[in-house]
RNA sequence: GCGCUCUUAGCUCAGUGGAUAGAGCAUCGGUUUUCUAAACCGAGGGUCGCAGGUUCGAGUCCUGCAGAGCGCGCCA
């Protein structure tokens, strides 16, 4: 495994020059020809256009700065150490500082066989060796059905644990049920209505009850199982029966709708578990031992008009102290935890459970939150960077060219199920990642079902299945790759624009690597779309020239030459569609 | 009033402090007896919100301003 993850890492170029330059500054700083500098400025550019040669690199740029012996000679030193680089063909610094390098077509082809060896394995490193990682997503309230409010951050949380996966990242995914507190007090009494309904009662529901016909199907599975029994059964045992009824079936519900997009959790927490454990003492106690809290009174926020406000004293978390620009509630007046001591309760418990680093997907609605949680983590767990919170922002729904408006209060929220029964899994799952997540996104119900380049989903799952067409119809004719052996032969036959593709296809493991760093899955479908266009554009060059047709019959080492880098792609579109979570076909 | 996020082509969006800022859509003009035209090729289209600053170099970092979104007592 280590072996493995050693060679993935030591075989691919791009990893192979940045530890060159990384060994080559090292040298220079030891020789006093070089200040130490900030290796995070080198970058090794594989993408430009604009780039001279297979791949460049802004090193000499960044390290001529800082020499410290005007004797040395960098531009020579350097380039005549990379010349010496057993993968470099050619290699030259341009007017303007830039070291553009071509890559011997050997060694490509080298990638190329350990590529086709590593089948899915390719592009998986262990960069994490093995650490321990939480990734708390969606944690929407049982309330009632999965909204499109959370179906952004349910594939962003999903598609992060696979990347950390690739990675080489032990990956939990968790689901932090919120059934406790005053909104399951509400859902407990909305259910007993529908309950009470459903006995010939005439109920009405207060505007702040659930009004989803949900709770009526639930009501009906009290009245099959109990009958009439807890008509007259007025206690505290009765609410808490309704609540937890309620709460059981609509995790289920939960979980049904999430693996419509085939989102699975390793484990589900609940605060009520929280509340009735030891957990929020021993957080207390571990904040109160370093004078974190006390009692006192917030004041009146500003902006805020209404004129219920009061001044109240309570337990208070000094985390304006920390990371955030004011102190926050810890108990309520009337003595009970807050919400947030009981979630910050529950970081704990994650904490407990030994996790390397946690990373939670929070929506817009919570980044108030940010800086309070940030500083319950840095204290227990004594690092700044230990909690993660990725944020997404809204999405908003377009149909038929017009914003779709919704409301939780007024009951018309559109849920999951309604937006993956219209567009399915495969563009819901690409869609949602394909963006930046800190910017608000637009998710045209129309747009994503058609079937043209307009829609990237279609446009990379139809290059999959241009190239198995290949393929399959190379294999019909009597011509594969099954037992190929003959690597050295093929570099006659490659054209500049498949050695293009090949380099893309290399780059894979670093863009992998890149994607999972900065937790950003848009990486992986920019990429793929960059692919998807070189590869459609290839196609139809063979349209106006046949000698760059994929199948000659006439000349077998070159359609295998083809199909080699064909499978290649494939293979890497197949580790990237695992990664997001869609599926891909060999027909269309 | 305060905090966070965002502002790049008509639209939807990429863009590690580096080279002449890129894709797709839309518009206009081309390409199908062919391995999937559900595709490709070409053209036009930009004050990177505005103004300063740091830097050899800023769409990228810092400050201010404007606009948009989200949030701002014990709710969850």
């Amino acid at each position: 495994m280590l072996q493995d993850s050693i060679r993935t890492y030591m075989n691919n170029h791009i990893d192979l020059l940045f530890t060159y330059f990384n060994e080559f500054a090292d040298t220079c700083i030891k020789n006093n020809y070089l200040d130490n500098f900030n290796r995070k400025s080198i970058s090794i550019d594989f993408s430009s256009k604009s780039r001279q040669g297979d791949i460049s690199s802004n090193f000499y740029l960044v390290a001529i700065k800082k020499i410290s012996d005007k004797q040395f000679n960098l531009k020579d030193e350097l380039l005549s150490g990379i010349h010496n680089l057993a993968f470099i063909d050619k290699c030259e610094i341009s007017k303007n500082g830039f070291i553009n390098i071509n890559i011997k077509k050997k060694f490509l082809i080298e990638q190329i066989q350990y590529l086709l060896n590593e089948q899915t394995q390719f592009g998986k490193s262990n960069e994490g060796n093995g650490k321990k990682v939480n990734v708390e997503f969606v944690s929407a309230n049982p309330t009632g059905p999965v909204t499109v409010a959370h179906m952004r951050g349910a594939v962003l949380g999903d598609v992060i644990s696979s990347l950390l996966s690739n990675t080489g990242h032990q990956v939990t995914r968790e689901y932090y049920v919120n059934n406790a507190g005053s909104q399951i007090d509400i859902l407990g009494k909305s259910l007993f209505k529908r309950y009470l309904e459903l006995h010939g009662e005439k109920v009405e529901l207060n505007s702040n009850e659930y009004p989803g016909e949900y709770l009526i199907d639930i009501a009906k599975l009290i009245k099959k199982k109990d009958g009439d029994k807890w008509l007259n059964y007025d206690s505290i045992d009765r609410e808490e029966y309704f609540k937890d009824f309620a709460v059981k079936y609509l995790i289920e519900f939960i979980e049904k709708d999430l693996m419509l997009l085939n989102i699975k959790f390793d484990k589900f927490s609940f605060e009520k578990d929280i509340v009735n454990s030891s957990i929020i003492n021993d957080l207390f106690n571990i904040l109160d031992k370093k004078n974190l809290l006390y009692n006192g009174i917030l004041e009146k926020p500003k902006g805020d008009d209404s004129e219920d406000w009061e001044p109240r004293e309570q337990l208070l978390f000094k985390s304006s102290s920390i990371l955030d620009d004011q102190d926050r509630a810890f108990k309520k007046s009337n003595g009970e935890w807050t919400y947030f001591a009981n979630d910050a309760a529950y970081h704990l418990d994650k904490y407990n459970r030994e996790f390397n680093k946690l990373i939670n997907i929070w929506g817009a609605d919570h980044v108030g939150y940010i800086p309070r949680m940030k500083s319950v983590l840095k204290t227990i767990a004594n690092k700044d960077d230990y909690l993660e919170i990725v944020t997404c922002q809204i999405v908003r729904l377009i149909k038929n060219n017009k914003i779709l408006k919704m409301s939780k209060r007024e009951g018309n929220f559109i849920t999951l199920q309604e937006v993956y029964n219209q567009v399915g899994k495969d563009p819901l799952r690409y869609f949602m990642v394909s963006t930046k997540s800190e910017t608000s996104m637009d998710f045209d119900l129309n747009k994503v079902i058609e079937k043209n380049k307009d829609n990237s989903v279609f446009y990379c799952q139809y290059a999959y299945a241009r190239a198995s067409s290949v393929i399959n119809k190379a294999e019909d004719l009597g011509i594969d790759i099954k037992s190929f052996n003959n690597f050295d032969e093929i570099i006659k036959y490659l054209t500049k624009d498949e050695i293009e593709i090949i380099l893309k296809l290399l780059s894979y493991p670093y863009i992998v690597k890149l994607a999972s760093n900065a937790r950003e899955p848009h990486r992986l479908t920019n990429f793929i779309e960059d692919v998807s266009a070189s590869f459609h554009s290839f196609w139809n060059k063979g349209k106006e020239n046949e000698s760059l047709r994929f199948i000659d019959e006439n000349n077998i080492i070159k359609t295998q030459t083809k199909l080699i880098w064909l499978q290649s792609m494939r293979l890497v579109f197949e580790n990237i569609f695992n990664i997001i979570g869609i599926d891909y076909h060999e027909t269309m």
